[in-house]
DNA sequence: CGGGGGCCTTGACCCCGATCAAGGCGCGGG
DNA sequence: CCCGCGCCTTGATCGGGGTCAAGGCCCCCG
């Protein structure tokens, strides 16, 4: 992107910071902006009609938020953790999409991304057990933690970060309960995969034996 | 889509005849082609190790296969049943997609519909019960045959189709058994929900019936 | 016609994860 | 300081769906 892109999406563009648990899309209304996560973690849910949820989705730093050509998303969008982010007017930032191709083309792949994410979501929700949900979960989160990670630590094979859900948004996410959830984590805990300083705070001694426990077999690194 | 691309289309093109089974696109193995579904069912899946699987994504008559700006895609394609796919070459194509940007809004258009039916699928994967699975696969195809429906049925509220698929490719579609999905079928017929000519044709008397059998009231219309 | 192999159904039993219930921990406010 | 409230953990029990096993149906082939 070059900087005239930069400039002309800085001039449309408008910051905003939202705390925890405050939704920031509804399915029930139009969506009239398009955004930029620049900190913090924004869960995607769905509900059936009788409350049962279902985190479909997480976004994070560089993700985007909101939908190109569709006013409607059929989910909702709510700030999992303190969040920033950067919206434009839809209309402003089409029409920049529309002088650009190559900011298209971004927003294709980066939703191509996004799809690949959603069906490896889809084997884990179809296929693992409670132990390998947790695990797969937490081994998604180091890796990133990785990339991420201004810290490294002094130790190749492991990680350390901090989970951006409560117990009950990371059953959400992985179609089990909060009991079976703390359950996982303290087996996993015992049996020295993991260790929790507080039950926020994970650390990673070894991720091959993480990718290990979540079913993956050495996941590609 | 004007007539001068329709006519660049069909001169790279070439149709394609695969039979029930076969395999089009592995993960292990780089993809050069893209290609249309023209008739048949085919389905992407992804396996764990040790060999548990899910499929993640059904593709029918109108669907894309392929993946543009990407050779590697991260799942198996596999035809469910006989199948007919007209490919083209994937260069010849990204060159076109190039030079009529309609095109790739298109192929935008329908990966966002895509993502959207993941995310649907891991509501279901992730909280949905047996019978609300299967009575939700039943449904979603229920309304595909209304679409594509050559043959409209005199009773309004009803519906008539074939399962494009196996039991066993059921169970690895809802993340479920064969068994499971064998005895839920039956369940739904004894409570004359559907009714099963074969045990491939599928009689829906009442949509709303099976919709909230689905676990979701009167699904939208 | 008879045999064999897919595909599907049905029954019996079991186990993983849900449910129900109790209590611990940490934190903010009176 | 204590109380109350979120959030989390742990235990006891239950049940939906998995597993194992047997058999039915249909079609192809000898």
């Amino acid at each position: 992107m070059d900087d005239v892109q930069v400039k002309k999406l800085a001039q449309i563009a408008h910051r905003k910071k939202i705390s925890a648990g405050q939704t920031i899309i509804s399915d029930e209304e139009p969506v009239d902006f398009f955004a930029n996560v620049i900190s913090g973690a924004i869960k995607l849910t769905k509900t059936l009609p009788d409350g049962r949820q279902q985190i479909v989705g997480l976004l994070f730093a560089p993700d985007f938020l909101g939908r190109a050509y569709s006013k409607n998303n059929p989910y909702t969008a709510e700030a999992a953790t303190d969040v920033e982010i950067c919206t434009f007017p839809n209309a402003a930032f089409e029409r920049l999409v529309g002088e650009y191709p190559g900011l298209q083309q971004r927003l294709f792949q980066h939703t191509l991304d996004e799809l690949d994410a959603a069906r490896d979501w889809m084997l884990l929700l179809g296929r693992k057990t409670a132990e390998e949900k947790v695990a797969s979960f937490l081994y998604m989160l180091a890796r990133r933690s990785m990339l991420t990670g201004c810290v490294h630590k002094a130790t190749p094979g492991a990680a350390a970060f901090e989970l951006p859900l409560t117990r009950s948004d990371i059953a959400d996410y992985l179609g089990l309960t909060i009991e079976t959830v703390s359950r996982q984590l303290t087996r996993l805990k015992t049996s020295n995969v993991i260790r929790l300083s507080t039950n926020r705070l994970i650390m990673v001694p070894d991720l091959d034996r993480l990718a290990h426990a979540a079913g993956q077999e050495h996941g590609r690194h």
